[in-house]
RNA sequence: GGGCGAUUAGCUCAGUUGGUUAGAGCACCUGCCUUACAAGCAGGGGGUCACUGGUUCGAGUCCAGUAUUGCCCA
């Protein structure tokens, strides 16, 4: 932390875009558009020059800490991560100006098979090689060659977001520390008897030709056909009729099964049917299990080949005979369709089928098949022999720290959705029939011509433990290595002063679709080894859809590239439009357009400071000399809804409502400070600003600016620079969060400056219906309450600056002049005299239509208050305000029945 | 089949524990290149809050059901 200052204040003389700089950003080619390429890339290079991205665990501050779901190593940025990154980054953005030592940890995930494709299809197309030609050893120098040439590109297209993370700690799922880490915890696992080796129904990817785990695999449904076929009697008594989706798995059949229950087959329970087109005779058995009315009502038993089968399978002891290859074909077991791909072996199967007189008929059926989330390849249920973890007794506690409240959800309707999964989990298949990632740390003693030696128990071991061992050939899968993330990276197992420092960690920010895959786990795995949950909070983002509501993938071609809208808009655009419409876990329809939002707004923010930057003198530090008490009634009004807004902001980013608390500065900037403040104080007639009047100015947009920062971190502390002479070193990125200033509110000045609003707006109103020119000076006659007389004494100018009134009278007692239109505003009345323009029929129309208006509303208040119940029942303070509205509105129409006869 | 969302202005969406005359951006209409900003300014139109019941003094908000639609799980 001191050799940064040090550094800051030698090698930098000069802070980059001082306020000389700002003259450069006026002479664009296009005066006055803000160009955020010239910024943005240059400020991110100074933060991290000046390592202010940088933590330190010996920090005495509070800390702060997120960790960054770790994108693939192959990964390229996508909208997702622009908008989850954006949440990540303002919460540690905000976090650091709120003094904590916030922390946001980057860094990748080796994406086992992902990384092992993309290399293997690289060197295929350039080497016409496989992985195989290559071997284990050298196929993975490869990969890590790769790696180190193009993976993690991803981390850098995160910097053009503006992602302040510690990248001193960027980690890797498979580099040295983690890699132990990972091997630790299977060894652990294992000892503790939460890791098996089985024999058991696993999902097999013949594409990738690997076991997968069941929450990486999709059911979809798809159109196909139900084959009702006969089996015939040993006994030479007919046959029985079975309906399958899958004609090819009966070269696995081990049964036929019929209801107990169902009348047609009871007589039946017992006999022996041969299988058609093999030799093989099967039982015919009776369980429950089987669906009597769904096709013909006896079902096909293949216990290797599916997962209710194999239930039934066990239940009933049956064979197991597995009849395909892991590359999805056929093999011995399939007689005369031996070598044929599964789908090949169907066709050919139906076929001889029907020339037998097996096959009965053919229907159209929906069924539901299990596709690998990552290659879409339809998957096998194979039988094979795989390592697992035990769930049940790591979902317990992590359901538990949920139930208690430790972790908390946001939104809280995904707990039930967590709690669902973690009631009904099932064991995990860690291995993978891959060569990169993380190797089984297990180990096989070898008979004398090197095969593995079954007769003898492995050894579990992160070393060699006798030579002549070999190590398992499987890897771990890659979330094994992923639900260490909150602590490994942190340098666990090792009681590193990070690890002490910063874990556990404060908030999480993900998507929903890894709630199971990532979330849990993590859950899992910190209460386990940490024996603390990982985080507190949890945020869950909606996902990014495209316009239509499609989730975006590279086949649609609907993806919406955030590099390009960067570029496009700006990164502070970007960040700003998925800010706003980041609600509460919706998922965003996004389309392009919405980017002009964020890039309205900055250009919006740019010129705000033109307006008194303007008239500011090169290195001068504008200081405000007044009290609030010695402010003008604008001002004070401003410093109110300043004020206001920072403890409204604070509240929404309290309950993560980042879209609400982007809102109330977006209207606070724009819709206070611009379309009113900064119009007020804008001196007119080629004068210059009051040197006082910019001092409040510059403190008020450079505290919206600080408020804004989280959220846009790039214009704000370009900005920054221009408002105030800068030391070295004097950032926004590290100044303070703006905090509350009561002392500088009066709600009830600020109510009347409302009023005066209204009044403005009222006589803007009338200049509209009556199409007075822009140009046009008018005169207005006001009647006020009493209490407005003295604000609106001596800002006569407010009214000429903003409704260009030449001539403004007001008294408590002003009466209707003759040829005037009218507004209304509370106890307040506009006149305005328009003589020759004034049309009576369109005034009387006008108020006509106000008055049933405000009767309306009257009646409905009135009968409110008619009602005992509502006055006897509903709080105090409800019924206060509806005989406050009622005052208002009786008074309104008051003068607008005046205004009427007076017209006439 | 089970669970969870969504349905609010032409479009995209906010709307917190029920309590202003339901808001924003875009689009639309009218008028403005008013020396910060046309990526802008001023004014305006536009909503039976999907539907049907219920609870309540009071419902966009809570409950039940229906319709449409999306997602997750089996």
């Amino acid at each position: 932390m001191k050799e940064r200052i040090l550094i800051v204040s030698t090698k930098l003389n000069s802070i980059p875009g001082s306020m000389a700089s700002s003259a450069e950003g006026n002479s664009l080619a296009e005066r006055g558009k803000y160009d955020p390429a010239a910024i943005e890339q240059k400020w991110y290079a100074h933060w991290e020059k000046n390592q202010l991205f940088l933590t330190d665990s010996a920090s005495e501050k509070e800390p702060h800490v997120i960790v960054m779901p770790p994108p693939n190593v192959t990964g390229r940025l996508h909208m997702g991560h622009a908008l989850q990154d954006t949440v990540q980054d303002a919460l540690t953005r905000l976090r650091r100006m709120q003094g904590f030592e916030s922390l946001w940890v980057p860094g990748m995930d080796h994406a086992g098979i992902a990384t092992q494709n993309v290399v293997e299809k690289t060197i295929k197309k350039t080497e016409h090689k496989n992985r195989h030609d290559y071997g284990r050893e050298a196929f993975i120098d490869k990969i890590w060659e790769w790696k180190e040439e193009y993976g993690g590109i991803i981390l850098e297209q995160k910097r053009r977001l503006g992602d302040s993370c510690d990248w001193s700690k960027e980690r890797f799922t498979m580099d040295d520390g983690f890699s132990r880490a990972v091997q630790d915890v299977f060894v652990r696992l294992y000892n503790d008897g939460l890791v098996y080796r089985g024999e058991y129904l696993i999902n097999w990817c013949p594409s990738d030709m690997t076991a997968i785990s069941d929450e990486e695999v999709d059911n979809v449904e798809r159109k196909g056909s139900l084959w009702y076929i006969k089996y015939p009697m040993v006994d030479g008594s007919g046959f029985i009729e079975i309906a399958t989706t899958r004609p090819e798995t009966m070269l696995g059949d081990s049964a036929i099964a019929v209801h107990p229950e169902d009348e047609r087959y009871t007589h039946l329970i017992g006999k022996h049917v041969r299988v058609p087109l093999t030799d093989r005779t099967v039982p015919i058995i009776a369980d429950e299990y089987v669906k009597s009315e769904f096709g013909a009502g006896a079902l096909k038993v293949t216990p290797a080949h599916d997962k209710n089968d194999f239930e039934i399978g066990r239940k009933h002891g049956l064979e197991i005979i597995n009849m395909m290859n892991f590359d999805a074909t056929i093999n011995e077991n399939g007689g005369a369709y031996e070598g044929m791909d599964r789908f090949d072996a169907r066709k050919k199967m139906v076929e001889d089928l029907e020339a037998q007189g097996f096959l009965v008929k053919i229907e159209e059926y929906a069924s539901t098949v299990p596709i690998s989330s990552r290659s879409k390849v339809i998957i096998e249920p194979l039988i094979s022999r795989q390592w697992f973890v035990k769930m049940k007794p790591l979902a317990e506690p992590a359901l538990e720290a949920v139930r208690d409240g430790r972790i908390k959800f946001h939104p809280k309707r995904w707990e039930n959705e967590y709690f669902r999964w973690l009631e009904n989990i099932r064991d995990w298949t860690i291995s993978r029939q891959l060569w990169w990632g993380h190797r089984i740390p297990v180990w096989y003693y070898t008979t004398a011509d090197g095969e593995i030696d079954e007769t003898r128990n492995f050894v579990v071991s992160i070393d060699q433990p006798e030579p002549g061992m070999v190590q398992d050939e499987d890897v771990l899968d890659t979330w094994f290595s992923s639900w260490l993330w909150p602590f490994a990276t942190l340098g666990w197992p090792n009681e590193t002063p990070d690890l002490k420092k910063f874990y556990p960690g404060s908030v999480l920010v993900s998507g929903y679709d890894i709630l199971f895959f990532w979330i849990a786990r993590m859950i899992m795995a910190g209460l386990y080894f940490m024996g603390d949950v990982p985080y507190r909070d949890i945020f869950i983002t909606g996902m990014i859809k495209d316009k239509l509501g499609r989730w975006m993938s590279k086949s649609l071609g609907n993806g919406i590239d955030p590099l390009e809208m960067i570029d496009q808009y700006g990164a502070d655009a970007v960040r700003f439009s998925l800010t706003i419409l980041c609600a509460q876990g919706q998922d965003i329809k996004l389309d392009p357009t919405k980017f002009e939002m964020g890039r309205n707004f900055a250009n919006k923010i740019w010129n705000a400071f033109n307006v008194f930057g303007q008239f500011m003198e090169e290195g001068r530090d504008y200081r405000r000399k007044r009290s609030f008490a010695e402010l003008d009634f604008a001002e004070k009004w401003m410093l109110t809804r300043l004020n206001q807004t920072i403890a409204e902001v604070e509240d929404d980013l309290s309950k993560y409502r980042l879209n609400d608390a982007i809102t109330e500065i977006y209207t606070l900037f724009w819709g206070d400070y611009c379309d009113w403040y900064l119009e007020l104080i804008k001196p007119t007639g080629g004068v210059a600003m009051e040197e006082d009047r910019i001092a409040l100015a510059v403190e008020i947009f450079e505290t919206m600016l600080q408020l804004l920062h989280p959220f846009m971190p790039f214009i704000t502390e370009e900005l920054w620079t221009h408002v105030r002479p800068r030391q070295n070193g004097d950032t926004c990125m590290m100044s303070s969060w703006p905090v509350q200033n009561a002392d500088e509110m009066d709600p009830e000045l600020a109510s009347h400056f409302s009023t005066m609003q209204e009044l403005i707006s009222g006589i803007r109103n009338i200049r509209a219906q009556y199409n007075v020119p822009a140009s046009q000076d008018i005169s207005v006659l006001l009647q006020l309450e009493p209490a407005l007389l003295e604000p609106v004494e001596g800002h006569q100018a407010y009214f000429s600056k903003l409704a260009r009134v030449s001539d403004l009278q007001f008294s408590a007692t002003a009466s209707r002049p003759p040829a005037s239109a009218s507004a209304v505003v509370g106890r307040n009345q506009v006149f305005v005299p328009l003589h020759g323009m004034i049309d009576l029929g369109q005034e009387r129309d006008r108020l006509t239509a106000e008055i049933a208006q405000k009767t309306a509303f009257m009646k409905s208040t009135e009968s409110k208050l008619a009602n005992e119940n509502f006055v006897s029942r509903a709080p105090a303070d409800v019924v206060e305000k509806e005989r406050a509205k009622l005052l208002e509105t009786e008074a309104e129409l008051k003068r607008l029945r005046l205004s009427l006869t007076e017209l006439e």
